[in-house]
RNA sequence: GUGGACGUAGCUCAGCUGGUAGAGCACCCGGUUGUGGUCCGGGAUGUCGCGGGUUCGAGCCCCGUCGUUCACCCCA
């Protein structure tokens, strides 16, 4: 009498064996070179006070506006799960007095994320991301390494086909110069009504249009890169001999256009080739007056969130990573409770030497044991019967070669 | 949130113009006594996404719903 079937939530991605051990890995990578960087590791909650997005990500933001899960709990405070990172680092940070230490503070974090978005391939409710923030210094060189570091993790992975766009927001008096004049000139155009509505709510979205006709319109709008100011303009000169320098390859964008409000200055995305629609892989930037905003010291910052779900589709659609070679070092096949008893103490011996061992659970026909190993890609099988209990010895048998060798059971360690 | 496509065993799919379901792979057991990969034999499995409707009769038609997917939007 089977009950009715629960399934999982509308959108959400989910990971389990043989896929799962490709996600670990991506995973793995991508956070990787941000620990060989001195980054730190923090944990953060999920959910957090609503007011945090609102007034670190901005109102007028997308995120923000539509796209937030959002309830009230029961002491009737306003919760949202989190939709990205870097609110809730800087929360933390200045929670934590991390500011008042050495600078920059260099962080990361990895976890899940939630938008209440309609779902697509490499779009979910909710997905995961690895990020880190370095906080409180304005050097062009920490912006290029937090660069570098990106896409290390992505080259750590395999993937070969994407690329690294990159631009300058300026700091807020080139884009107020700017947006007078991009103001201007949107008005001149006969826009729809949502268009029109994105406008004003920002009008560097219409950049982002992907209508041919309206980026025909917009290849005559001003660019924000025209606006920036000297201090701006040097220190992004200066990421990009930075980058040059370290061969960290990219295009320049001066079209880009993010949805967060929080970026300033140096700003970037990883888009790769092969995935459709929802092409990016990983963002980032500057964000120079979050933390005041937040009611913090007036520091800088900048970070990138990775996106763990969509380098994984990359990876697979590169086929650059592969199920196979994630199998244990050796699988032990009891025949027997006394030999059952043996195998345990056998694995857990060897297990604290560090070596990854099976037991062949369930009573079995030793073929069927054998096949399972077959299956595994276990790299050595042992059987344990009466015979090897009686004389310390088992058959080490090659599961690739075929071939079996005498071992004492007390130095097996050293024979995997 | 808007528009299109799709939804059959664990997986990939077949099922002709409506007549109460199949293949391959995977899985389990066996091919005589303690060693897998090939081969052979046998076996289990589906409320044909769900709910209505049309029909003597629906996996095939209609409506709704849920889910997936593609594009828009947005972004990881």
């Amino acid at each position: 009498m089977a009950r009715a079937k629960i399934s999982a939530p509308k959108g959400v991605s989910e990971y389990v064996p043989p896929r799962s051990r490709l996600f670990e890995f991506v995973r793995e990578s991508l956070i990787a070179p941000a620990r060989l960087a001195g980054y730190e590791l923090m944990e953060l909650p999920v959910f957090e006070d609503t007011e945090l997005f609102k007034r670190g990500v901005g109102e007028s933001t997308d995120v923000v506006s539509k796209e937030m899960y959002t309830f009230t709990d029961r002491g009737d405070r306003s919760i949202t799960l989190r939709p990205e990172g870097t609110a809730g680092a800087m929360r933390a940070v200045i929670e934590h007095a991390l500011d008042r230490g050495p600078l920059p503070v260099k962080l990361w974090y990895s976890g899940a994320f939630f938008r209440a978005e309609r779902p697509q391939a490499g779009r979910y409710r909710q997905f995961y991301q690895v990020g880190i923030e370095a906080i409180g210094l304005d050097d062009p060189a920490i912006d290029a390494e937090v660069i570098a570091v990106a896409d290390a993790g992505f080259k750590a992975i395999g993937l070969k086909k994407y690329r690294l766009e990159i631009t300058s927001l300026g700091d807020a008096q080139s884009r107020a110069a700017h947006k007078v004049d991009l103001t201007k000139f949107i008005s001149t155009l006969d826009l729809d009504e949502a268009t029109s509505l994105r406008a004003s709510m920002n009008p560097l979205r219409l950049f982002d249009d992907k209508r041919a006709q309206m980026r025909v319109v917009m290849s005559r709008a001003p660019l924000l890169m025209d606006y920036l100011s000297d201090a701006s303009r040097r220190h992004f000169e200066s990421v990009k001999t930075y980058l040059d320098a370290l061969g960290v390859a990219y295009v320049l964008n001066p079209r880009m256009v993010r949805g967060l409000d929080y970026y300033t200055g140096t700003t970037f995305e990883f888009v790769h080739e092969l995935l459709g629609s929802q092409s990016g892989i990983g963002g980032g930037g500057r964000y120079d007056g979050l933390m005041h905003e937040l009611g913090g010291q007036e520091l800088s910052g900048i970070g990138f969130g990775l996106g763990v779900d969509r380098a994984l589709l990359a990876a697979e659609a590169e086929g650059v990573i592969a199920l196979d070679g994630f199998a244990s070092d050796l699988y032990i096949i009891p025949l027997g409770d006394a030999a059952m008893l043996r195998a345990m103490e056998i694995a857990m011996d060897l297990r604290k030497a560090g070596k990854s061992v099976e037991i062949a659970f369930g009573d079995r026909a030793l073929k069927g044991a054998m096949k399972a190993a077959d299956k595994s890609g276990v790299r050595f099988v042992v059987v344990i019967g009466d015979d090897e209990m009686l004389t310390s010895y088992v058959k080490l048998k090659n599961m690739s070669s075929g071939v079996t060798s005498s071992v004492k059971i007390a130095s097996l360690a050293d024979a995997l």
